[in-house]
DNA sequence: GAGAAAAAGTTGCATTTGCAACGGAAATTG
DNA sequence: CAATTTCCGTTGCAAATGCAACTTTTTCTC
């Protein structure tokens, strides 16, 4: 399954029609402030013009996780309105962001002006949302690893297919490592040190190389 | 996002001609026989008409982990083709199944016989596939909490969101549960004791009442 | 209904993990 | 460049967890 985008096979002259059709609202946020919350917003997705955003939940007791890292052209809010309460879904600038919004409703419903357009539109949403359904289970691989040892493993490994080198640089600090592994960021510092010392890992601070 | 189906919004008349164009496979397998494995077959999705199925893939040490269940009219396939070698995902028959699979490629790309029912069958496929991450977002979420005990009541206050009521009786074996969340399943039922005695819980074998 | 297989339930023990609480390094900001 | 914040790295300790090994109960199958 190929990376695709929103705007995959969709010309710029398409595209222009669809945005007159959609009237969609583009807003600019700053980097830390909230771009979504899932509590209120269900009716729109987002589509990331620019800027880098997490879309992490935090529960009663303030513990945050990550669920996606959002990058330029990707989209949120087409997936989660999960029914428990308690929670807080959030999609949090990192850094400073452009997004486009489109109305949920308007898209998934026929165009009441025939704009072929529309199910392109779906198809791309279709592949992108099985992408990231894929991102998700793949974190969920890594979660359903029994030890903290194999939850790292599991992602150095996926990260290494991902960068095509066994060499590489984390795109996560530390920290939002631990956050996307749901464990303490102590408990992992500790146990990549013990990788180290066990020849399974050579890394210092973000960079890491398997061995 | 309501329940949706494969088969949504398409009349009987319209599903006809669909299936005159896609030439679906319609297979049965016995309650235990493997219905596909994500290591071959990529290139076509499944529909179940009728039975369970589970959605599992087995690590290197043997480890189960239950990914999705699947009953009538899910779809599977659409999602799954993680880069990672060394695991074993598998769709495997709980009860005698039924299953129809169509061609991935024929359906994702416009059809030569200009079939309009196409868009329709994405449109269906987004949503089924919308609901699906959202399935493994809350298993994320559920993954995600730091200790057994919260793991298990997180699982078990969804479960009664589902069920309307703080009174139920679990789908899965507490063995299938243990593998679902991961962990270990003597030190579950531990757990669950503890959770008994601590007044949170009043459960007896596969009957849970929240407290 | 007998036998086999799967599921449920238990326990002891070594190990792993989470948590709290540090201090220093690095990056960001005014 | 000084100050502040974030990130990195460490340690001690109590608690949670995984694992192995077992018995009992339930379910399935012939």
């Amino acid at each position: 399954m190929q990376k695709s985008s929103i705007f995959s096979d969709i010309s710029p002259a398409e595209w222009e029609r669809i945005l007159h059709c959609f009237q969609p609202i583009t807003q600019k946020f700053e980097a830390g402030s909230y771009i979504m919350t899932f509590s209120e917003d269900l009716d729109r997705i987002g589509i990331m013009l620019s800027g880098k955003a997490h879309l992490t939940y935090i529960d009663a007791d303030g513990k945050y996780t990550i669920l996606e890292q959002l990058y330029t052209n990707d989209v949120f809010g087409e997936v989660f309105s999960l029914p428990l309460e308690e929670q807080e879904f959030t999609v949090q600038a990192i850094t400073d962001c452009e997004i486009m919004f489109l109305s949920y409703d308007h898209l998934v419903k026929p165009c009441s002006k025939a704009c072929a357009h529309h199910s392109q539109l779906i198809n791309n949403l279709f592949h992108m949302t099985a992408c990231k359904a894929q991102m998700l289970a793949m974190h969920i691989h890594i979660l359903s690893q029994r030890t903290l040892r194999h939850k790292l493993m599991t992602y150095f490994e996926y990260e290494a297919l991902q960068n095509r080198s066994r060499s590489y640089t984390l795109s996560l600090t530390l920290s939002a490592l631990a956050d996307y592994l749901c464990t303490d960021r102590s408990a992992m510092m500790r146990e990549i040190r013990h990788l180290n010392e066990d020849g399974k890992l050579s890394s210092k601070g973000r960079s890491i190389t398997l061995l």
